[in-house]
DNA sequence: TAGTGGTCTAGACCACACG
DNA sequence: GTGTGGTCTAGACCACTAC
């Protein structure tokens, strides 16, 4: 009945990804049950595998299901934590409490590297700087990888606060000895994961990324630290709140 | 030499694809050059076309590339436009035109609907109503479509100005009209391009989207009209400032 | 051991772009 | 027409999970 003649208009693969995920949406397959297997839709849809694996693909590349190697193909769950960046500036780790959601992080790698050009002018440093501080780290909510973490902090500020950033976030870290956050500066985007990323993150190659690109200011309009957040798109949002100041 | 014995840890496809998308990074291959033909890549790597395609498409789902039938596989331009959300609030097309890029709309539905119960409340409509405008658009950047948004206005709002919203942006339409916007809540999220919204926006199914859901308030608190923005990811970002008001 | 998804092959036909 | 990518098949072997 699924004769290749009469689908010009639309290939085979996406008219069962679209079948099946009208049913996810619809609720037949609800978030955590089980897609039949290959085999079954093989013979369900009368296609030959790899079609049918061509249309899981698309499901999956749609965010709807994830497949897992001897197990089966899973709907997703679809929670998302929001991150707000209203002011004032509200900690990550209160941010996730208010949610209900636990809080950790895993710090990979904390040292002195060269500086690079970009960073240096994002915070501003006398030319002549050559080292500074950089962070990388997990970012667990409810112990799943959420995000990934880069962060640059001055020869100054890191050597002082070294072992306290490497346990808990910066913010409250800089807030706690005195440096208060005055502005931050950020711009959002989206990119996907490579390869290296994906498997700290334990996503699909090529899954989307929310990028927040932050510059940190103190009093004064000093810069303080900048650095990048890559969030799993899947888990976590952002919220603005814009006020008129005139 | 790349004999699938050797390749116990790796993939032949990812191989392939993480070697191809270092030279793209390197600029070997520039944004807009083609990559060697599917046919050429399977004498090159010595691999059936399945797996030079299987390539291809973490390439694609990376945002790398972008094939096209009866042509050939290009390396993808990275241009993004930066959508502000400072304030004060600026303009969709001023702030293109401050970037030197043109923007218009296509509107493509604009007509009185259910309201639901999701937009009544954001909204803050009397119960007892019945019908809203909803207006669906697509936002091109340089000719380009980069968003579809969905906008909901209240009856007598959408009456007075259907013309005018039909063929500009909403915020310049409400503010000439003296309706002066003074806050908006958003959140900012990615999801996933459906099919339908991957026909709209010219973009693979399943690509990312920015999705910005807002509520626009005027003076005293008033909610006037809400909506959402899917923006392709491969073209906008937001950028946002945030300063401590205490 | 049985069932699942992951990788890979060789081969076929189709639709589209370009000269 | 030639070359390109898009779709699809039948079949094989592997790695992982669960029993």
């Amino acid at each position: 009945m699924t004769s290749k003649n009469l689908t010009h208009t639309e290939p085979l693969h996406l008219a069962i990804s679209e079948q099946l995920c009208e049913q996810i949406l619809n609720g037949k397959y609800e978030p955590g049950d089980q897609l039949p297997s290959e085999n079954q839709l093989m013979l369900q849809f009368n296609v030959s595998r790899i079609t049918v694996r061509r249309a899981l693909a698309n499901l999956t590349s749609q965010g709807l299901v994830i497949s897992q190697r001897g197990k089966g193909v899973f709907v997703k769950e679809r929670k998302k934590v929001t991150r707000s960046l209203s002011n004032p500036l509200i900690f990550f780790d209160e941010d996730m409490a208010r949610q209900g959601v636990s809080s950790s992080i895993c710090s990979l790698f904390y040292e002195k590297i060269a500086l690079s050009y970009k960073v240096g002018k994002k915070l501003d440093l006398p030319s002549d700087t050559q080292y500074i501080y950089c962070q990388k780290k997990i970012i667990l909510t409810d112990q799943i990888p959420v995000a990934l973490d880069i962060t640059y902090i001055p020869l100054e500020l890191g050597k002082a606060f070294a072992d306290q950033l490497q346990s808990s976030l910066i913010y409250p870290t800089l807030d706690s000895n005195g440096v208060s956050i005055e502005k931050v500066e950020a711009t959002l985007e989206c990119t996907h994961a490579t390869y290296e990323v994906s498997q700290q993150l334990d996503i699909p190659l090529g899954a989307p990324l929310l990028v927040n690109q932050y510059v940190a200011y103190t009093t004064g309009g000093r810069p303080v630290i900048c650095g990048e957040t890559l969030s799993r798109a899947d888990r976590l949002c952002y919220s603005v709140v814009l006020t008129k100041t005139v």
